[in-house]
DNA sequence: TGAGAAATACTCAACTTGAGAAGAACTTAA
DNA sequence: TTAAGTTCTTCTCAAGTTGAGTATTTCTCA
């Protein structure tokens, strides 16, 4: 145990490579019936006036904090929001993945750390810190291809390799809205299930057949149970009211419920 | 751009919180029927004497390296091989995720990436680097835990959070070759039908109907191509010489093959 | 008040799964 | 040499799931 003690003392972190930990957030939520991701526009070099995930450094040894807690405190100073309100309470998070390739900082050398969340409707983000700007923006607006570039002439580009990791956290979305219920992580406390619909639409970015839709959510056990009540007919084109429900126990979709015509992504 | 260049000359990356990035690796095998992870023993505090994941230290900005490059380097130098190797080109590799709870290495603040790696078998590693000893080691003989914790009496203690590491890494590999052709990733570059079962078999640590298992594997599309040929005899215990295969070229399997009997875990 | 829209419930054919059985090809032990 | 046991491979059948379409009812809007 001596041993271990000098062993620690003699050691100094900074003989090591000097490498900055971030971690960066694609929060992901509905508005108007379309996937938004939050974004702020950067004030300052490197990337001046570009578009870029919320995020910055973790804080490493003065006041340390663990990962996903620099994601919520990122999420929370970028959004306005109190970590410990409503919204970014029932708010889901998860680690996407962890991104270093060298040089994708002009500066130095950064790993970040990049998070997924999906929430519902939050109120308008408020600039702070290193962003003169912030706003909810159309995922459609971005031009994304598959691969993580932006199609030529799209008008906001994105700093870093954030496109690539926006466009990871889209399919890590998608897929699992496949076999979990998160679905229900962008929707109040008490949804129907056309809004729950709707959520897929937009995240999978296609229509899906209603009835089959409604047999499938209350087929799959734990996925959403009944309130006994009645949504009321605000902002509705017709149509009798819907049922409402709220999210259920079960932590894995059983039968999952398949995207539609992926055959092409196959291969 | 004068800017921008007086901006990044003004930046001392030391400034910031030192914190160590790592990988470790998860590398997964299957000897003799049963799933196999590759372990070094630590020659030096902190947990000298218990059993860790392969990993080290990133380069950071001398010799830079990306993250993936680095898992792979690291699984080289411990398991003997070159990287450049059959076996290690064969070889399945993702990030598997980042794990940096403060306090999690004694020393100083780290966050590790961790990797994980199908690989068909390989030989026996040769110790090296910090270790005095490394060896595949039956996942069974861990005594692991659903929630990352070591069974009390098991042998081979793990060091630092390499419990919980290697438990996700377990989970992340029963889930891929759910919906995936990955099992073919632990197989020679041809393989019988009942090879690739005994693969999902010792992952999933069940037995699967054989009929079922044949019947789907040929019916999903890219999974797997006939080479025309039959196995021979060795080492068999009766019955007729299984065709071979190769694996296809689908990257996901549609529909998957699901595991059986998950109804517990839903909840 | 009538047209249109949407929620919900149904039907039906096609497909997939789980369980079992059968036949053929092979090994091993008597 | 033979009998018994093992395993690969192919079938069969019942039960469950899916995709597409239809029907009924309740609502909004003009």
């Amino acid at each position: 145990m001596a041993d271990e003690r000098d062993f620690l003392a003699g050691y100094d972190p900074r003989d090591y490579d000097p490498v900055a930990v971030t971690v960066d957030v694609v929060a992901l939520t509905i508005r108007d019936g379309a996937l938004h991701v939050l974004l702020v526009r950067r004030a300052h070099p490197p990337f001046a006036g570009m578009w870029a995930l919320p995020g910055g450094f973790v804080r490493g040894v003065r006041d340390a904090e663990d990962l996903p807690d620099a994601a919520v405190r990122e999420l929370a100073e970028e959004t306005g929001l109190e970590a410990g309100d409503g919204p970014l309470e029932r708010m889901h998070l998860e680690q996407l993945g962890t991104y270093g390739r060298p040089g994708r900082d002009p500066r130095m050398r950064v790993i970040s750390v990049a998070y997924l969340a999906f929430a519902p409707e939050l109120p308008e983000p408020k600039a702070g810190g290193d962003a003169d700007d912030a706003a909810w923006t159309p995922v459609t607006a971005l031009g994304l291809g598959a691969s993580g570039e932006q199609r030529p002439g799209t008008t906001r580009k994105l700093a870093f390799d954030h496109a690539r990791v926006l466009a990871d956290g889209l399919e890590r979305a998608r897929a699992k809205l496949e076999y979990t219920p998160l679905a229900t992580a962008f929707c109040p406390p008490e949804f129907t299930i056309p809004e729950l619909r709707a959520v897929y639409e937009a995240v999978w970015g296609e229509e899906l057949h209603a009835g089959n839709f409604h047999r499938k959510v209350l087929s799959v056990p734990g996925f959403v149970e009944g309130t006994g009540t009645t949504s009321d007919r605000i902002g509705r084109r017709g149509g009798p009211r819907p049922k409402l429900y709220r999210a259920g126990d079960a932590r894995l979709l059983h039968p999952a419920l398949l995207r539609p015509g992926r055959e092409e992504e196959i291969r």
